[in-house]
RNA sequence: GGUGGAGUGGCCGAGAGGCGAGGCAGCGGCCUGCAAAGCCGUCUACACGGGUUCAAAUCCCGUCUCCACCUCCA
């Protein structure tokens, strides 16, 4: 089966190529830092993670460029209330959002591109628009600059709405326009504001501009996909295709979005006070079963956190963890392999992840079941195959990023200690001393241990969660 | 008012005209000194009301409920 997505514009899955044969250019609305992530930013960057690590899979040389919009009236609005800079605030909370990034393993991305860095990528545009009759400099000098939405008949396409039926927009700024629809590619300087000059007077970007002018920079005119969160594509994304074909580029070839994270059934929102951040969530669950937990649920889906639904993540993905470990302690280091047929067609099939956690979960008990007989090469093969879906998933326990590695000077010593108490008890056991037994199993969890013991003896691991 | 989406077993979540996704939890069994882990079995559901069909969770009509967007938003 070939390699399809649900393209927002379309309203249908539709099979992908790329435009360029063999490279896939990819485009992710990122983040307006005006405030440290909360777990529903995550869940966009985790979903598109998934995606681009999928893409590599295939062996697409992927072009992933994640822009930084760092600077917004809310910006600049919280450094005048902190009587700081407006760039404290956006710098602030961008590390926190790459922190929050790095947490969840998404791989960095190809690049990453900060609004204020591309005024003159965004005059260029404007330029461009005016020159096509497709934008106006307001009459009253006011420096702000307004896309003509009449001008652009295909305008609504992408998302559905036509142009009459709309509410009025109420932006506030409007000071100059000319219709009520035409929207600000560029906000005229206010006092006390940051500013930039422009051959229409200073002022500073104005929402959507951004992403045409550093999508078109770093990939080109027309691109393949143009990624983002379902609550962006009308108005964000609906305007930067105006823009951007307004002046004559392709722009993006699909549009994916993922559905909203919500908590009891509305949507999570810096603005509606119900964020969950990052560092408090990683308080509950280890990181990469938060990543679990926001991976499993096909990225269309809305997904509402509960606290119950992130600890069944965290049982479901220790499980398959638990078939790792004891495949690689009984088995050796597991290897590579490919991913079986079933996950790619699942992942195929509009990253339909759930099909293909259906096929890890699969694999673990067959796993499992060899482990038992004593078939040590079917599991070797199973546990290997399992790997390269974790892989894909961003969640391999025995990666780099997960694996723990950077405590393995600790563990030995801890292995040491943990081996006195563990000899001790088989010792007890042998002369069937079982009190004493239970004692010193009890004890080492208390301490966060856990023993068990198996047909090759006793085992111990740290307990999680 | 406009646009789009959703309602599935105790819970989370796939699927999309017949063939029990999967996970978590519970229960029973195997294993174990007892556990743990694991394996096997079990709980057989699709908002409601009609209709089409040999057959509907899946298609059609209607109803209800919820959500998102139309305003800053991943």
């Amino acid at each position: 089966m070939s390699l399809r997505f649900y393209d927002t514009r379309a309203r249908e899955v539709r099979d992908f190529t790329p435009l360029r044969e063999g490279c896939v250019s990819l485009y992710l609305c990122g983040a307006t830092v005006q405030a440290p992530p909360h777990i529903g930013h995550i869940r966009s960057g985790v979903t598109f993670d998934i995606l681009r690590r999928w893409l590599l899979h295939k062996g697409y040389d992927v072009t992933f460029c994640r822009n930084v919009t760092d600077i917004d009236d809310k910006i600049i609005n919280l450094a005048k209330a902190e009587a700081v800079e407006w760039w404290r605030v956006s710098e602030r909370n961008q590390r926190a959002f790459t922190r929050a990034y790095e947490i969840l393993g998404c791989l960095p991305p190809t690049v990453e591109p900060r609004a204020t860095g591309h005024i003159p990528e965004m005059i260029e545009l404007m330029r461009r628009l005016i020159d096509r009759g497709h934008a106006y400099a307001a009459d009253d000098g006011s420096g702000d600059v307004y896309f003509k939405v009449d001008s652009y008949p295909a305008y609504g396409e992408l998302s559905g709405q036509r142009p009459d039926e709309m509410r009025d927009a109420d932006d506030g700024g409007g000071r100059a326009k000319r219709d009520s629809r035409d929207f600000a590619l560029w906000k005229g300087a206010r006092p006390g504001e940051p500013d930039w000059a422009t051959p229409w007077g200073r002022g500073r970007p104005g929402w959507h501009l951004e992403c045409s002018a550093m999508a078109t920079k770093y990939l080109g005119g027309t691109f393949d996909i143009h990624g983002g969160g379902l609550d962006l594509v009308f108005p964000h994304h609906e305007n930067e295709e105006a823009q951007s074909r307004a002046a004559g580029d392709g722009f993006a070839r699909y549009w994916l979005h993922n559905g909203m994270l919500t908590m009891g059934g509305e949507k999570m929102g810096k603005s509606l006070g119900n964020s969950l951040l990052i560092p408090d969530v990683v308080q509950r669950v280890r990181p990469v079963e938060l990543r679990y937990y926001l991976g499993q649920v096909q990225y269309r889906s809305s997904q509402d956190y509960s606290e119950e639904a992130l600890h069944e993540a965290a049982a479901a993905y220790q499980r398959i963890e638990g078939f790792l470990t004891r495949a690689g302690e009984i088995t050796g280091p597991v290897g590579t392999a490919d991913v079986p047929a079933g996950f790619a067609a699942a992942l195929d099939d509009d990253l339909g992840v759930s099909q293909a956690l259906a096929v890890v979960h699969g694999h673990v008990r067959d796993g499992n079941s060899a482990l038992a007989e004593g078939a040590k090469e079917r599991a070797a093969g199973l546990a290997a195959e399992l790997r390269a879906m974790l892989g894909v998933l961003g969640v391999d326990p025995l990666s780099e990023q997960w694996s723990g590695a950077g405590d393995s000077g600790l563990r030995g010593v801890v292995d040491a200690l943990v081996s006195v108490a563990v000899e001790q008890r088989q010792a007890a056991r042998a002369r069937k001393d079982y009190a004493t037994a239970d004692t010193i199993r009890d004890r080492l969890a208390e301490a966060g241990i856990v023993v068990e013991d198996t047909p090759n003896g006793p085992r111990w691991e740290l307990k999680h969660g």
